[in-house]
DNA sequence: AGCACGCCGACT
DNA sequence: GTCGGCGTGCTC
């Protein structure tokens, strides 16, 4: 008998992927369609991979090697118009090769979780009209919804749909109230994908010529790939060069694709494009309901949404029409994912781009490291934004010695003396700790014990208020604080070291007459929103705001003049080679939060070297050199991004199971080069030869011990891409089925941007 | 990942 | 005598 098999890509942590019989009645699916299947004793909504006959008869010579009685039939095809767009399926598709996961978990993964669940995709979208005798004199008294009535009355009867009108400024309140009133009604039909020209709502500024040249320079590139690195100073008007570089790509009908951080996905940003264009704008991030997921990925992927603005999975959002990536602040953390398919969407937006033919823009103030030795392989054009807006100058970046000096807390004197002269003069000073709680440490001053946590390799943090308690920041472990040392008995139990909390005390010791804005995850459920952290900054005069990492990440406070960093030395000295050149673009975003207008900004940084030599030329030759040598260290250390690196990570209750499972692996893989040598006759052998292959490990994680597992890595390194990945593909997923992974959690780290 | 099957301990 | 612990193995 002749039936048609499906192959079927099933989100499950399984690499491969699952052939179904097609019913007889039942049309053929195409690539990318969403089925309903049989799966063990569950029911699973898979992806539509490939079709092809299938021969009953001819089956004992047929390549496929599942037994024909195995063979289960398909239950549902949900839709025969792929869900997954032919160039949105091959670009999960590489996704999953190069980062070696599971082809059905990353396609599941892609799709908003409604079309997950097997959720039909609803075309139908509400349009409203006016009534037939509508009578609108009665609307008089109600000049919200007289504005409302006469924008839709500006359409005839086929309508708007909602989204247009929202568009233009209608509020959906207004429309159910008109509706209740009989004044209008509305309608659901499938919206027709008209493309109305996206027009100006606003001239665009007048470009300076840096400005000017890249805007140029992108445009140049339209309707081809090209990567560009757009490198500039914080203030020197990027999205200005976004906004201008969109509107020939928006003007010719195509839709642009913007990727924040996390953190950027502000009022503020959306409504720097709502006000220059006349466009539809979604937005897609994690904090939104999945109904309104749904809606915004549909308008993106019917090709009516103009604009997407998303956090990083977005890049993964079907576009027809698309013909501009920006990744905005491309060097931030949040756009790699860091658990399960731990993609970069920087990387995939790069691979997006090339497969679609249109150019990536990557904007910076502080590029990263990959990114700048792209720009110097000439693989991504390099354009420079250095000149701010209105000439303010750039804040001054001092350090303060603290060798042999007195401090309160962490905090020295000349700093406390700077914060008062801020103070005095009516502006805001920016306290910076990435160090929360009380103090990092509980110490016995008689017999040295610490309090540490029993889960984790860590020292308690103390904690005084909301409540009195000692707090593990990496598991959430708590416990009372002792009264007395429970190894001598001795009640000289000392809070070492600062945090937020303590820093925030001292400060209202010196300066009780200023409001004191503490920003860090202690506070933020008790200071309430960002939104009133920025009205409550802006309020008031004088002031100081201090916090952790949240601060610096968050948004502009006009009227702060100084900076400082209370502790550098953490990030300078760290085990993680990526630590500097972190610390470098927080030293470096936080300046750029320092003056604005008429008021120079200063930038004071605590420091015990004061002679490291990555720090100095960071504050006397700027980010760009810094990076340059960071370059050079990587180069001779032979690290990222002069070779490439995988990192595998293992964790399980057991430490010595754990190891034993990389022993392993290790093992397993070293088989997997002699093989290679084999067949090839190529030769990889030492860390110095050109193909540079070398495995370090197993090593126990920076924090070995962690919420009670023990977690072990190996990394591996190359040269070549293309090796490493060659020998990487057949080994990982084996890995998977080696006896001594059980009761073990690991993991497979492309590009690894974390070290813990 | 789920989920079922299976083989050893404390209970109505 | 059963309920249920989680080790093991499978999923077209």
């Amino acid at each position: 008998m002749s039936t048609i098999l499906v192959q079927v890509a099933v989100p499950v942590p399984l690499f491969e992927l699952f052939d179904y019989a097609l019913p007889a009645d039942t049309q053929v699916p195409t690539a990318g369609c969403r089925v309903r299947v049989p799966f063990g004793s569950r029911e699973l909504i898979g992806i539509v991979m490939q079709t092809r006959p299938f021969n009953s008869e001819e089956n004992e010579t047929d390549e496929s090697f599942v037994t024909e009685h195995k063979i289960k039939s398909i239950l549902e095809v949900i839709e025969f118009k792929p869900i997954i767009p032919a160039t949105t399926l091959d670009l999960l598709i590489w996704a999953a090769g190069y980062y070696h996961y599971p082809l059905g978990e990353v396609l599941s993964a892609a799709l908003p979780a409604l079309l997950r669940q097997g959720r039909h995709l609803d075309l139908l979208t509400q349009y409203w009209r006016v009534a037939p005798d509508a009578n609108s004199a009665e609307l008089s008294r109600s000049p919200k919804q007289r504005k409302t009535f006469d924008i839709l009355n500006l359409h005839d009867q086929r309508g708007a749909p909602e989204s247009i009108l929202i568009l233009m400024g209608v509020e959906r309140a207004s429309l159910l109230l008109l509706e209740k009133r009989g004044l209008v009604e509305s309608f659901m039909q499938p919206r027709e994908l008209i493309k109305h020209p996206v027009n100006l709502a606003h001239m665009p500024l007048l470009a300076n010529p840096e400005q000017q040249y890249a805007i140029d320079q992108i445009h140049a590139v339209l309707g081809r790939f090209q990567g560009v690195l757009l490198n500039g100073l914080t203030g020197s008007g990027k999205t200005e060069v976004y906004l201008q570089a969109m509107q020939p790509v928006l003007e010719a009908g195509q839709q642009v694709l913007v990727l924040v951080p996390e953190i950027g996905l502000t009022p503020q940003t959306i409504n720097r494009f709502k006000a220059r264009f006349h466009a539809e704008i979604v937005m897609l991030h994690s904090n939104m309901s999945d109904v309104a997921r749904l809606q915004a990925w549909q308008a993106a992927y019917t090709g009516h949404a103009n604009i997407v603005i998303g956090t990083r999975s977005a890049v993964f959002t079907p576009m027809p029409h698309l013909g501009l990536i920006i990744i905005d602040e491309e060097h931030d953390l949040s756009y790699k994912q860091q658990d399960t398919f731990r993609y970069h969407a920087r990387d995939v937006a790069l691979k997006r781009g090339f497969d679609q033919k249109c150019p990536v823009l990557l904007g910076s103030a502080t590029p990263s490291l990959e990114s700048l030795h792209l720009a110097a392989e000439k693989k991504l054009l390099h354009l420079h934004l250095n000149e701010r807006a209105g000439n303010a100058e750039f804040a001054r970046i001092h350090l303060i010695d603290l060798r042999n000096k007195k401090r309160e807390n962490g905090l020295s004197q000349p700093l406390l003396d700077a914060i008062a002269t801020r103070l005095k003069a009516d502006e805001q000073v920016l306290v910076f700790l990435n160090r929360r709680g009380f103090a990092p440490v509980l110490l016995c001053d008689a017999c040295g014990w610490q309090a540490d946590c029993p889960r984790c390799d860590a020292h308690l943090t103390v904690h005084y208020t909301p409540r009195q308690h000692l707090h593990c920041h990496h598991c959430g472990y708590q416990s009372r604080l002792p009264t007395e040392c429970p190894a001598c008995k001795s009640v000289n139990l000392i809070p070492t070291g600062a945090g937020t909390a303590r820093l925030e005390e001292t400060l209202i010791g010196h300066f009780p007459d200023h409001p004191i804005i503490r920003v860090d995850r202690d506070t933020t459920s008790r200071v309430g929103s960002w939104d009133k952290i920025y009205q409550r900054a802006n309020q008031t005069g004088a002031a100081i705001l201090l916090g952790t990492q949240m601060l610096a990440k968050g948004h502009h406070f006009p009227n702060v003049t100084l900076v400082a960093i209370v502790d550098v030395d953490g990030g300078f000295l760290s085990v993680d080679f990526r630590a500097p050149e972190r610390m470098a673009q927080l030293i470096l975003q936080v300046a750029g939060r320092a003056g604005r207008g008429t008021k120079t900004g200063q930038v004071l940084i605590q420091t015990r070297y004061p002679e490291n030599p990555l720090l100095l030329t960071l504050i006397r030759q700027g980010y760009g050199q810094f990076a340059q040598e960071m370059l050079q260290d990587r180069k001779s250390a032979r690290l990222p991004p002069y070779r490439h690196a995988v990192l595998i990570r293992a964790e399980s209750p057991n430490a010595e199971k754990t190891e034993a499972f990389l022993k392993a692996a290790i093992h397993a893989f070293k088989m997997g080069i002699e093989e290679y040598q084999q067949q090839t006759g190529q030769m990889i052998s030492t860390p110095h030869d050109p193909n540079g292959l070398e495995i370090w490990g197993p090593i126990p994680a920076p924090m070995e011990k962690r919420a009670g597992v023990f977690r072990g890595h190996v990394l591996i390194q190359c040269a070549h891409r293309r090796l490493l990945h060659h020998l990487i593909e057949p080994w990982w997923p084996a890995m998977m089925h080696l006896p001594e992974r059980r009761g073990i959690r690991a993991s497979l780290d492309v590009d690894p941007m974390e070290l813990s």
